[in-house]
DNA sequence: CTTCATTTGTATCAAATGTTACAAAACTGC
DNA sequence: GCAGTTTTGTAACATTTGATACAAATGAAG
């Protein structure tokens, strides 16, 4: 029922042998359950009381937003499992619908039972746990990203970051464009904000190339 | 040398009896460290391999911008645990300095000692589990919140979200100015917001009464 | 009711950014 | 080197918000 070799594949299950993987399935309940196209894996609001990794197939998340209009927000194919942030935590709601794409089969593992896999397994409870963590300090490090107000703070803060105790010459890695993007700001916009800091003699742009020249005064722009 | 009844009110070891505690951490290894006035007891960047929980004193981090100027993030006190979000996850190291506020006594237990209580004990593993989930998700609704980019935005989204499915009144249990300070925009900003909104007659605003007219539209402002 | 403090509504101006458009520069494949 | 594409620099204008100020409305205390 279940295919170890898929399953170990898994980021949560990564590093586990496939017949230390059966050996484990044959300790704990589980479920193989099969979907159809559109079908309906979860609903939204659901609680969160299991781990479901996707065998195969594809499925995507929509979210309902307050008129009922769904949203897709992702997609997720095997081997990956669906909403491992939300297992545990205060609010262990589903915060998405879940749909299949085409003809899906998951492993659903009923939390109590993922627990034990957790206590029993030390590689399981580390990957799970670096999981989460990673997941955190994601969103930690966007939420700093995003508690800059102007787009020189942003620009300021990610040449430094870039930088760090290195040298002052700092190669963007990507287009100005993608760049615009993660800084959640236009591309014009972006432009002229390092044109500006060019002439303010905070940094020496050219192209992709940008020489730090203050480091001083860029940490001014970030806190004073 | 541990006190188990200033332990057990922490987070993480939350629910286990005193003798539980005792009993358990004669099995691991740990270390109870004390710390005076302005010591510091751990370096930004410094690894995170071991979980320090404040058993007496006070504690405040602080970020080391890239001039060398600290800033002071926060306060932490007995008994409650430091950075338990960087134990696991790609990057775990301190993202802060911690120096003593006072005169300190902490607990330290390296993380391969943490992992096995993890392992033996279910309580702890769900409140370390709980703990860091609850702040994933306390992160990823913040962050959706700012991504809402204008004030009718957020406006919108906070009041569908008050109301739920239920009457179409909300009452601001705050003054508009701590509402503003939530939403990071200036107060008088705010009230333009509202008055806008009112005259476009998706709302309703009378002081603190604030009646939904238009769900549809509301949305509308948030996706498209 | 009166007086004072708090909260709210509103106006004006400046700063920052989005939007759109276009040209210059760099890169690509030939 | 050349033609076409992508990337970057720049400009003009509209929109949003911050900053500041002040008046109107409300609430609280006497």
């Amino acid at each position: 029922m279940i295919r170890p070799e898929i399953i170990s594949q898994s980021p949560v299950f990564m590093g586990i042998t496939e017949a230390e993987i059966t050996r484990l399935f044959q300790q704990v309940h589980y479920q193989v359950k099969s979907y159809g196209k559109s079908d309906i894996l979860v609903n939204a609001g659901e609680l969160c009381d299991r781990l479901i990794v996707i065998q195969e197939g594809s499925v995507k998340a929509e979210m309902t937003d307050y008129s009922g209009k769904t949203i897709k927000i992702e997609d997720l194919e095997a081997p990956f499992p669906l909403a491992t942030a939300f297992l545990f935590g205060k609010n262990n709601r589903f915060p998405v619908t879940v749909v299949a794409n085409n003809e899906v089969r998951v492993v659903v593992i009923p939390k109590a039972e993922f627990v034990k896999l957790l206590q029993w397994n030390t590689v399981i409870l580390n990957n799970y746990l670096n999981t989460i963590s990673t997941r955190a300090q994601f969103l930690s490090q966007k939420l700093k990203f995003l508690s800059f107000k102007t787009i020189k703070q942003k620009i300021a803060h990610y040449l430094l970051e870039q930088a760090g105790d290195r040298l002052a010459v700092v190669e963007l890695p990507q287009t100005q464009e993608q760049l615009a993007e993660m800084f959640g700001v236009t591309r014009p916009a972006l432009a002229r904000a390092l044109g500006e800091m060019n002439q303010e003699q905070l940094i020496e742009v050219q192209r992709k190339s940008i020489r730090i020249l203050n480091k001083e005064r860029m940490n001014q722009l970030l806190n004073g």
